[in-house]
DNA sequence: TGATATGTAAAACGATCGTTTTACATACGA
DNA sequence: TCGTATGTAAAACGATCGTTTTACATATCA
C-alpha cells in the first residue's frame, strides 16, 4: 500500500517538528494528501498512528544500530544528526508530551528502550571481550541519550565528544 | 505576592507531568485556586506562564549546581530525580512540543542551556586545575544530559552511571 | 452488469481550546 | 466615606480539536 507509507512519513515529519499534540488532523491529511476518511480507516485514531510512526522509527532506528564496535554506534548516531537533524529524541519527546497515560504510545516507547538497552548491551559484550560489563553498557546509554538531547542545543559537537567519551571508557574498562 | 508563588508551583506541576500543550487553562485556573481573570492578570497567557515557570526551574536548577566539583554536579542530580522525579528535562521538552516556534519559550530555554554549559565549564576548569578543557565540559553537559533523559526510564541507575562515567573522564583528562 | 473495494470532498458532531468580558464582592488608605 | 486595587464567578468569544457521517466517484472482477 503506497498510501500508508504517504501517510507515516508525512505524520512522522510533522509530530517530529511540531510535536504530537500541536499537530492537528487537518495538518495531517493535507500533508499525506488524503482524505480524512482514508486517514482513520488506515491509522486508526491519531493515538494509533502516532504509534505506528514510532513503530517504524524504531525498526529504521535499529537498523543503523547494527554495528560491531560501539565507536560505531556513536559513527551511527552522527550520520543520523547529519542527515535528520537533532531535535531530541521522539520516543522520549512523545511520552513525556501524553504523560504516559495513552496506552498505545507509552508502550512502543518503552519497548523501543528496552530493544536499544539490549543492543548496546550486546555491542559492548562484544567489544569488552568476556562476559557483558553492565555498567558500561549503562553509560553508554547514558552517553547516547545525552549526545541526542544535546545536539539539540550543541548541534554535532555533542555527539563528537560522546564518541571520544565512550572510546576512554571501553579503554578503561577493557 | 502569594497568589503567584501558588500559580507557578502548580504550573510547573502540571506543564511537567503532563506536558505544555495538553494542560489546559481550566485545569491551570482549578490547580492554582484562582478565577482565569486574576491568572491572566498576573501570568500574561499560557506561554508568558510557561516562561515564568522555566524562568524559576532555572534558578532552582541552578541554586543546585553551585558546587564545586564534577562528582557533585551528578550527586546535585541524583538528589534532584529522588525527590522531583525523572521526566525528562522541561526546558528541552517544552521547546519540543511548542516546535521551537513559541519567542518567549525558546528564549528561556536557550539561556537556561547557556548558562547551564557555562557553570559546568567553570567546574571543570576548577577540576582540571590549569586552563579550561572545553573537550571534557562537552563530555560532561551530555553526561549530564543523558542521566536525565535516561533516568526517565533507567532510574536513578542511569545518574549513578553518568556519575562513575564523569569520574573515569575526569581523571583520565588531568 | 452489478457487487465490492477504495478513494475524495465536505459537512457536521460535541467538546475543548486560550482569552476576554460582564457583573459583583471585599479590603485598604486618603 | 469614597476611590482604587484585587479578588471571584460565570458567561461568552471565535477557533480548533479528534472523529464520524453523508453523498458521490472510480476501478476491479465475478
Amino acid at each position: 500500500m503506497d498510501m500508508k507509507r504517504k501517510l507515516l512519513s508525512a505524520a512522522e515529519r510533522l509530530f517530529d517538528r511540531h510535536g504530537y499534540t500541536a499537530t492537528g488532523m487537518d495538518r495531517l491529511t493535507a500533508a499525506a494528501g488524503m482524505s480524512s476518511r482514508t486517514l482513520y480507516k488506515h491509522a486508526g485514531g491519531k493515538a494509533a498512528l502516532m504509534a505506528a510512526v514510532l513503530t517504524e522509527r524504531d525498526r529504521r532506528l535499529m537498523q543503523r544500530l547494527e554495528v560491531r564496535s560501539v565507536d560505531a554506534v556513536f559513527a551511527a548516531l552522527e550520520d543520523w544528526v547529519r542527515i535528520e537533524g537533532a531535535r531530541g529524541c521522539l520516543f522520549l519527546r512523545t511520552q513525556g508530551e501524553t504523560g504516559g497515560d495513552t496506552r498505545e504510545v507509552s508502550e512502543v516507547v518503552m519497548a523501543h528502550k528496552a530493544t536499544f538497552r539490549e543492543r548496546i548491551a550486546e555491542i559492548v559484550a562484544v567489544n569488552i571481550g568476556g562476559g557483558g560489563d553492565a555498567e558500561l553498557a549503562e553509560q553508554v546509554v547514558v552517553l547516547f541519550e545525552g549526545a541526542t538531547a544535546a545536539a539539540v542545543y550543541r548541534g554535532p559537537e555533542a555527539v563528537a565528544a560522546a564518541r571520544v567519551a565512550a572510546r576512554v571508557l571501553v579503554e578503561s574498562a577493557r
